[in-house]
DNA sequence: CATGTCTCTCTCAATCTGAGAACATCTCGA
DNA sequence: TCGAGATGTTCTCAGATTGAGAGAGACATG
């Protein structure tokens, strides 16, 4: 079982064959109530013209969170003040042999909820960055594995929103119930019942507070102006706010 | 915000400075009604005579998760079939610059559920594995991050509880009602009540189903033979077996 | 064979959820 | 300026789910 480049690594595990490990993000936000993913269009091969997610090589002295939150910084022009309200997570390790032709490389791959961000400025870095609709990424030809990295990262939004409070992420630091409910219908894909939606976020401890304060003017298509509040100190929502009974997906 | 090193990299990784990683399994059964984990004395240097979990470098042609089955095989001494029944799901990464004092070490964390195993064989591999409780933890010695990777371990595998059917893959193909709330009671660390339990086990769908048997003798000290049920094809309870409140947790 | 344990079912109250409705407030276009 | 329509917020009510307790019957042990 332990063949000889174990046993020199257990001394020196500069003997062992390197890999290469980078960090990936899939940066969500929303606008136009359509749920957006930060993209870049590849400039070199492997994979030129594909489309990837931002990400690079992880830096010697920083750890693969800092590295995730640097590329994202990179890509979006963002600063450590507009980062602070960015929630960034480690999503999971992509590792497969052939998933980069050039050599081995393990990713990864990180989530990150942001509010609506502006357009990435075009020479913050040397690639495209464009925020893109998750519902247009059919058609567009992505690098590696990424397809697949979203689709977790997408799945795992959707279930961090039944029982975290980070849909406020997504949102300014104030909010209304209304737009709160918004960010669930388009992540989860379809529309709540509004009522039963305002009583559950505000029955739940810690989800949101009040500002005391109200909406300037009301909807853009009527209605009275809403209370704003803004997030909460509950870490975990308690109980979840659970999405409807999806049969198909449990087997 | 493009360095040289990057920008080499974009066209050729390896000439990235290299870093090394490697899988790690924290495996869980249940003995005697305690949760256990696979742990490894070290026998070398960097801490020698602590305790690790499981792992090693991934081979060039393997996959993470390839990686970390090989390494719970050789570990417990399990063989193909044995494996079939144990689960092993990505935990996370841990890849902070200072973790291993020789290089940077990126290790991909696994988590295993497996039911209860004979003891690894001495033999099997160099060092020498044994099962140990859970709470016998705080009494040894543990090397690298691997305390915190062990806390997240738990901590995923409580909450994995909830909301999968997994706890089944701590039990033999064919179980009792009672087992599996042994399971839970010991996974979460508190006990559940019997009747309540028993009715959410069956109501939920796709969780167990009868085998029509029931056990060949009563409990140890006393009581009818339960009936059998082996696991069934849910892939997620729907709707979820949720521990009772735990407010501290939530701020 | 008496005692205590355990499986399994049942009841009841409390809580939570889904659906619908009521009502006041506001925007917008006629 | 006014009416129509949309929205924010609160209520009601029925149904489902949960927590707690109780009880009938099966079984091991001494």
């Amino acid at each position: 079982m332990v063949d000889e480049q174990d046993f020199l690594a257990a001394y020196d595990p500069r003997a062992y064959p390197s890999v290469a490990v980078t960090v990936d993000v899939v940066a969500l936000t929303i606008r136009d109530d359509a749920l957006h993913l930060l993209l870049i269009q590849r400039g070199q091969p492997p994979f030129e013209g594909h489309w990837a997610l931002p990400g690079g090589f992880v830096r010697p002295e920083e750890d693969l969170t800092a590295g995730a939150r640097r590329e994202l910084a990179e890509e979006t022009g963002l600063g450590g003040a507009g980062l602070r309200r960015v929630h960034l997570e480690q999503l999971g390790s992509y590792g497969a042999p052939d998933r980069d032709p050039r050599m081995r490389v393990v990713s990864v791959a990180h989530l990150a909820f942001a509010p609506d961000l502006p357009d990435p400025a075009a020479g913050s870095d040397a690639d495209e960055a464009i925020w893109l609709p998750v519902t247009a990424l059919t058609s567009r030809q992505l690098a590696f594995d990424h397809g697949r990295i979203i689709d977790d990262a997408l799945e795992r939004a959707r279930s961090k929103l039944e029982y975290t409070p980070l849909a406020t992420r997504f949102l300014a630091a104030e909010f209304t119930i209304s737009e709160l409910r918004a960010v669930y219908e388009t992540v989860w894909g379809h529309p709540l019942h509004a009522g039963n939606f305002h009583r559950k976020v505000l029955s739940v401890p810690g989800f949101v507070e009040s500002t005391g304060a109200s909406t300037e003017r009301g909807g853009a298509r009527g209605g009275p102006r809403a209370r704003l509040y803004r997030a909460g100190d509950a870490r975990l929502l308690h109980p979840a706010l659970l999405r409807p009974a999806r049969e198909e997906t449990v087997r």
